[in-house]
DNA sequence: TCAATGCCTTGACTTAAATCAAAAAAAAGT
DNA sequence: ACTTTTTTTTGATTTAAGTCAAGGCATTGA
């Protein structure tokens, strides 16, 4: 098990401050830890700070009455999360669940906002935070509205290569089921579509493990979009 | 027309700042305009700074190949908007296109950037206002995934109504065309539920002006989304 | 090793929404 | 007021993806 000190370091959004701002983070940080499975806040909860995943996986998500699951976003190690109701004042927007046992640094509201209004790099570094986040959603929203399963799925793959720097060979780090959810989908037809690519010869699957053997053409699916 | 004093007064992005400050604001604001129709940037477009709009109105979308458009967001007096590069480093994540006549005021990236690390309250407000653009994300995300195109719809009144504060007498301030791209549907589809709501007496609508005749009803088809 | 549980796949069917085509209505320009 | 252009509506059809139901596979644990 880490201390928090190393934790914090490897977080890129306390890069680059100084050595007495980086003690102050660390003095405000409080360890919480959560098992497979568990809720570590709900849509609509006051948020009274935010999380760094130490270690473990969690999954934030909207959830829709009749029981179908978005998955906005899967945070692991460094990740920030639950920042939104720091700076907009307002509850959570979504709900937030360890999908793996979890160890989290949870920063309490008050103090880290003192931190930042005295601190411009870290003020810098949470903006581009932000920053980012948003322009993950704006990928999102395109491929929800404007892709087909099939293409958001080729888009996610090519995503997990470039990611994995493993070449052809990628590996999924959630199970299809929750793959599923990200993509907007359901279980039924990821599967179905997984089978059709591999028919066609666009990747070979064996369980999480998946060989990309068209590259050109998963491209071209999750561009276009036609399977 | 006013002057660029009054137009950063009427921004909540400045709001609260020190006299001295908002001279400063002033002073590297640059105005610029727009036509009809004329594009401000495209996606992937180098940003050197962001915008506030100072009159008129401003899509942000995204283009699939095949023409069909998913607004992001539309914005009025006193938004700014294209802010994501000036944080993150990267290109625009949209297009911003003007559709109406538009007076903007620009923001240089460095200008600025040094403006708000030597102003707290100034990286206050903007992350206060990213945070808020994470939540209507999150909103649109789910709405895209999660619910159908009559929920949707009537997220979008209801939304309408409480802006407008006009009791059940809302306006449409954008064309069915518009409405159709930023609810993520097509203009057929559209005019057809605007047909059956209509028929089933939960709206009554003349051109662009809509009243809600049953609030209730259209809370529960937000909510769940059969109709 | 065998049951048991959770995860994934397959099949038959339904449905929401897209597409294509054309008409109608409204708005804008002359 | 009349033509032209744009926007909206309506109809017939197709299609992607969801639903319901059942079976297979695999991983875990007794």
């Amino acid at each position: 098990m880490k201390n928090i000190l190393e934790i914090i370091d490897n977080t890129s959004l306390f890069n680059g401050l100084p050595e007495n701002q980086v003690n102050e983070i660390v003095r405000i940080a409080v360890e919480k830890r959560y098992g497979k499975g568990e809720i570590i806040f709900l849509e609509g909860d006051e948020g009274n700070g935010f999380y760094v995943v130490a270690d473990g996986k969690v999954k934030i998500f909207k959830a829709s009455i009749d029981g179908k699951e978005q998955i906005l976003h899967i945070y692991g190690q460094g990740n920030p999360f639950g920042e939104v109701p720091v700076f907009s004042g307002k509850e959570f927007p979504a709900n937030a669940q360890a999908i793996l046992k979890s160890h989290l640094l949870f920063f309490p509201r008050t103090a880290f906002v003192e931190l930042i209004t005295t601190n411009p790099s870290l003020a810098m570094n949470m903006l581009a935070v932000l920053s980012m986040r948003l322009r993950e959603f704006t990928v999102q929203i395109e491929n929800l509205s404007l892709k087909e399963v099939p293409g958001r799925l080729s888009s996610y793959l090519i995503y997990l290569a470039e990611e994995q720097k493993s070449g052809t060979n990628i590996f999924l780090p959630i199970s299809k089921g929750q793959l599923a959810g990200l993509l907007g989908t359901i279980p039924e037809t990821l599967s179905r579509i997984f089978a059709k690519m591999s028919g066609r010869n666009l990747i070979e699957i064996n369980g999480r493990k998946i060989k990309l053997l068209d590259r050109s053409s998963l491209e071209d699916l999750a561009e276009h979009g036609k399977l």
